[in-house]
DNA sequence: GCCAACGTTGGC
DNA sequence: GCCAACGTTGGC
């Protein structure tokens, strides 16, 4: 099993939409950057952990957990022409993109913002902060643990 | 097959 | 809204 941060705009979809999808799951889509993709695509299985992280928000940070469950598949945004996610190079024989669906399985108690995990001499090796601008990114076991310890859950 | 240009992302 | 990092694209 490997363990994910994914990163959402709260604007967009935010940890309390997939807490209250009546499906019991949601789907997380949207993805147009390829190194994301390239994760999501050939790394990402089902019962993989999710550390779910709120982006390009006041405080962007770790807001709780889900859990990975179904595998990738292709994004049916990309074929529709009404999509603002529509892509006229992708086809059904040649998908560009894809999503996976995941389950919500914890809201921290406390958010951990990017401030302090950055401050934090424990994650200073975190992707989050060695590489920004990556939206599904691996995280290690201890990071993890330390994540959630913090978040108070 | 090199490499400059491009699109996406996201903190600041 | 700036701009830096990344993978991909495409002209040559």
């Amino acid at each position: 099993m490997t363990l994910w941060l994914f990163k959402s705009e709260p604007d967009e979809y935010s940890l309390q939409d997939l807490a209250a999808e009546a499906s019991g799951f949601g789907r997380w889509d949207g993805i147009r950057n390829y190194q994301a993709r390239n994760f999501l695509r050939d790394r990402v299985a089902i019962g993989d952990g999710v550390l779910f992280y709120h982006s390009a928000c006041k405080i962007p940070a770790v807001v709780g957990t889900a859990e990975v469950v179904r595998a990738a598949y292709a994004d049916p945004a990309q074929f529709d022409p009404e999509s603002k996610y529509f892509d006229p190079k992708a086809s059904a024989d040649k998908p560009r993109w894809y999503c996976v669906d995941l389950a919500w399985r914890s809201e921290f108690a406390r958010p951990v913002p990017l401030a302090d995990i950055k401050k934090n001499p424990q994650l200073t090796e975190m992707v989050l902060v060695k590489q920004g601008r990556l939206s599904i990114q691996p995280v290690r076991q201890e990071e993890w643990d330390s994540i959630v310890k913090l978040g108070g859950k």
